[in-house]
DNA sequence: TTTATTAATCGTACATTTGCGATGAACTAT
DNA sequence: ATAGTTCATCGCAAATGTACGATTAATAAA
């Protein structure tokens, strides 16, 4: 790719909703956060069971989520137990609400 | 790709908000949609003043938030004009609301 | 020590995304 | 008709994403 050369400075704001929207912009991954969100299960290999993909799929995915900070992981050998971050989750939640807050959208209608 | 032979089965739900959450996976997208928002400009030609790209690529972006549903495009020529499509953004205002709703996640503590 | 279990990582193949310049389409104005 | 304006689309190149099977690493159990 040529890569910008003028290189756009996005701010803070703009890469983080940018990151978490990416973490959760495959169907998957929203339902392995579902899945996580609802304490259905919480090791990897209970996920693998539910969700027909193979493990090392599931297991990028695991990663993905990992470093969007959506999850957190607490080894307990020889399994992973997995959950939502908490603290990360509420910072998602209070962003996409500030984000899509309806006041903001077209505050004067175009058409 | 060696795709799924399985085939993963996604609800509506799953596949939308992926959809959504795709289209503004990426920052630009995301000040495009803040500017539009925010009603700092509306034309195209606007923002690739503001947004040091060239036109093609936000022409492209354009297009990604069209398809998503997120922006609608009035043509008014030789210009467009974009902006909020204010039901569909309000759709994903309570799509992500109740999804990172503080409440659903994690309602026992894994560690 | 050996074996079993669990999950991460590697390597590969292919799809999709992203960026650009160039070109094309639609309409205005002269 | 001709030229100008605005924006979409095409074609290309390179990066990134997604899926799989195979392998490795870490630990528990025998």
């Amino acid at each position: 790719m040529k890569r910008t050369l003028s290189a756009v400075e996005y701010s803070g704001e703009e890469e983080g909703m940018a990151s978490i929207a990416k973490a959760i912009s495959h169907p998957v991954r929203i339902r392995i956060l579902k899945l996580l969100a609802s304490q259905q299960c919480c090791f990897t290999g209970e996920l693998t069971e539910i969700i027909p993909m193979a493990q090392s799929t599931i297991s990028q995915h695991l990663k993905a989520l990992l470093d969007s900070g959506l999850i957190q992981g607490e080894i307990n050998p020889p399994k992973v137990r997995y959950c939502i971050h908490r603290e990360n989750w509420r910072k998602a939640y209070s962003m996409f609400g500030g984000f899509f807050n309806a006041d903001l959208a077209c505050r004067y209608d175009c058409h």
